[in-house]
DNA sequence: ATAAATACTTACCATTTGGTAAGTATTCTG
DNA sequence: CAGAATACTTACCAAATGGTAAGTATTTAT
């Protein structure tokens, strides 16, 4: 490997960009905490928001191959269900700064997020026949599939990625925590979604 | 009402500050927004930054109306928990800036942040004893209450506030959809929090 | 009538920001 | 070994940004 030193802005910028924000990140902040200059990183990605779009990019494939990875195809009903939850928290416990990219460009909308958009649609399509089936199969309750889709995934990224909403509520959002949220959220998504 | 401006400089910043987000919002912008010079924001507020805590104070005192304004004490059960949810959701749709701010304050975190984790607490704490009451008269499943409030929460402000996640669901984030939205959120927290 | 407070505006300013231009050291290629 | 591509750095720069200083018109208080 001669360089990696555009792996190395790029994990920064995921990072950052993740963590505290698009706008609250400056080229030079990200130029210091790398010991490069500026304009290294004007050199690998022509402009901010290139470098933007390539983190984006990053972070989809990083949230896809774990959630991929977590997906047996053998396990049916809410096992599956189960297995992605886990494989979310354990992103979220490892790699905070994907899943806070993921919601800081799919709230905020912009050019960016098309991308994102296109990108999670792939997934959320597989989602979305497999909850079909599933109820189908009379193992989940009946619901609107997208709607209830929504619905998970909000409960699931919120609680993982939510720190000070835990504060409030008395929480610490510690490693502890997160493991009993993990759990909690679990058995609320099950109560959710098995048939009786 | 001899003027009124320091309430319009409040009102833009909050639609500006919630919808936009704060770094993404210059005063230069809201000057011109208003028809005012920057001069005059600062003339009124002291900095930026307290005027984003002035508009958080609004945001909470709005957010705690629309919800104070649905609790109907009779209410029990089930009941107060869907008044609730609709009052969110008809805040999402008449003013979505309110909900964006909270969001966006809660998960960044910073000097502003701790105002509005004290502002929220005392209804969390409401909220904890309601539920609480509720599982020990046998009507709620149990779970513990304030995992099982931080996945309700996530799932109804994420539901009515993240539109591109709805776009990448093909689901048109319009008026109707969000009704359907808010009835299948209903549905999905009734079948999560009833006991059998 | 005069002083003083209120509600601004015009005029600046230092800093930060994303970005360009040009130079330099190193490595690869013919 | 010459030249060209690669991977940077130093040197700038125009625009934007939050904020200060000072002036002005209008209303209020004495």
């Amino acid at each position: 490997m001669p360089t990696g030193t555009r792996d190395r802005i790029l994990d920064s910028a995921l990072a950052a960009f993740g963590m505290r924000g698009y706008d609250a990140t400056s080229l030079d902040d990200l130029a210091v905490d790398l010991g490069i200059t500026k304009q290294a990183i004007l050199y690998h990605y022509s402009s901010k928001e290139a470098l933007l779009e390539a983190t984006i990019e990053l972070a989809v494939n990083e949230l896809g191959s774990a959630l991929s990875g977590a997906a047996n195809p053998q396990a049916r009903g809410f096992e599956r269900i189960e297995d992605l939850v886990r494989a979310t928290f354990s992103l979220a416990a490892r790699r905070p700064e994907v899943l806070g990219l993921v919601r800081l460009v799919s709230r905020q909308g912009g050019v960016a997020s098309g991308k994102l958009a296109s990108a999670m649609s792939v997934m959320l399509g597989d989602a979305v026949r497999f909850v079909e089936a599933e109820m189908a199969a009379g193992r989940f309750r009946r619901l609107e599939p997208r709607m209830l889709l929504l619905a998970v995934y909000s409960a699931v990224v919120g609680v993982a990625t939510e720190p000070e909403v835990m504060r409030a509520l008395g929480l610490e959002p510690d490693l502890r925590s997160l493991v009993r949220a993990r759990r909690e959220t679990i058995e609320f998504l099950r109560a959710a979604l098995i048939a009786d």
